[in-house]
DNA sequence: GGACGACATGATATCTTATAACGTGCCGAC
DNA sequence: GTCGGCACGTTATAAGATATCATGTCGTCC
């Protein structure tokens, strides 16, 4: 929840060289999604953008999100019909995710080891890909630490009323 | 577009073994997933089923898909919100698809190097994954070929008109 | 400076996808 | 027989996304 200056300001330059604009609309979309850390569907991009001087409609947060996604500025998570601001979008690169189910946590995936096995399995088979869509939902490191400590309590619990 | 009859009674014997119910509806939605042989939205199943003797409501729907893909009988396609009868339901594994954004033909892969490298990146950071979604947007091999064919005419067509 | 065109946004309506909530009927266990 | 679990019916509504047309904004060209 820290303010995402650092994102928007490599944003501003980034759009600037390709010489395409990062309009307010744009710009307030892209914190909102920065600030959150976390994916963050439309509708409720929607209500936070409200809370500033004007409402906003669909069709708005919708473009601007297209904008942004195009300029890889964003991804969209499928399987949770929502939106992350990038990591490190200077290299354009097809995103990766790791979704906690517990928690919630999104972590996008640096390596590129799935990237070239997929890679090497489409190009066999002729296919050429554009778009790739890898999420894997699971539990993250921390909420399986935190059951796996709740786990033993429960042992030892159990323990001590046999005891 | 043949009789799934194959794949129906495959589902019938697992389900028999499994203790669960192939019921009516249920096997209704899997047949027309399979005949269909590509991604089909729930409403659409909709549409077909009301053909049938009666009318059925979009829960019915979601539920005998909710049933069926429990019973690893079927996917989800995140990306194109549509349903694929799978290939080889007999032993349970998470889908890998490949969607054609020409033809809308989707191949289901076989192969599990994405499946290792995933789990070789997620076991690392500690990450314990239970669903996987894996799915490639681009041109199948097919139309890849009939494109290349498309613009050498073309070449040849404009090569005709400078001569 | 004024006309123009490209692009961005506003506004309304509608469409598609998915689920909540509650009731009914079937069937086997006891 | 009745009880409980499960599948299904029915109605309503939530949630996500797009189509369409009007309006505004801004730089360019004359
Ligand atoms: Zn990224
Ligand atoms: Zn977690
Ligand atoms: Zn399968
Ligand atoms: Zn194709």
């Amino acid at each position: 929840m820290t303010a995402p200056r650092a994102e928007i300001a490599r944003a501003e330059v980034m759009c600037r060289e390709r010489g395409v604009r990062l309009t307010d609309q744009r710009r307030r979309v892209l914190e909102i999604l920065c600030a959150a850390g976390r994916p963050v569907g439309a509708y409720e991009i929607m209500d936070a953008m409200r809370e500033g001087p004007r409402v906003v409609a669909p069709p708005t947060v919708y473009r601007a999100l297209e904008f942004l996604l195009e300029q890889g500025l964003i991804h969209k998570i499928e399987s949770l019909h929502a939106f992350v601001g990038c990591d490190h979008p200077e290299h354009p690169h097809s995103s990766e995710f790791l979704i906690c189910l517990e928690c919630g946590d999104v972590a996008e995936l640096k390596d590129d080891a799935v990237e070239r096995s997929l890679a090497s399995v489409t190009r066999e088979s002729g296919f050429l890909p554009r778009r790739r869509v890898v999420e894997v939902m699971g539990i993250c490191a921390r909420c399986a630490r935190k059951e796996e400590c709740a786990r033993k309590e429960e042992a030892d619990r159990v323990r001590g009323l046999v005891d």
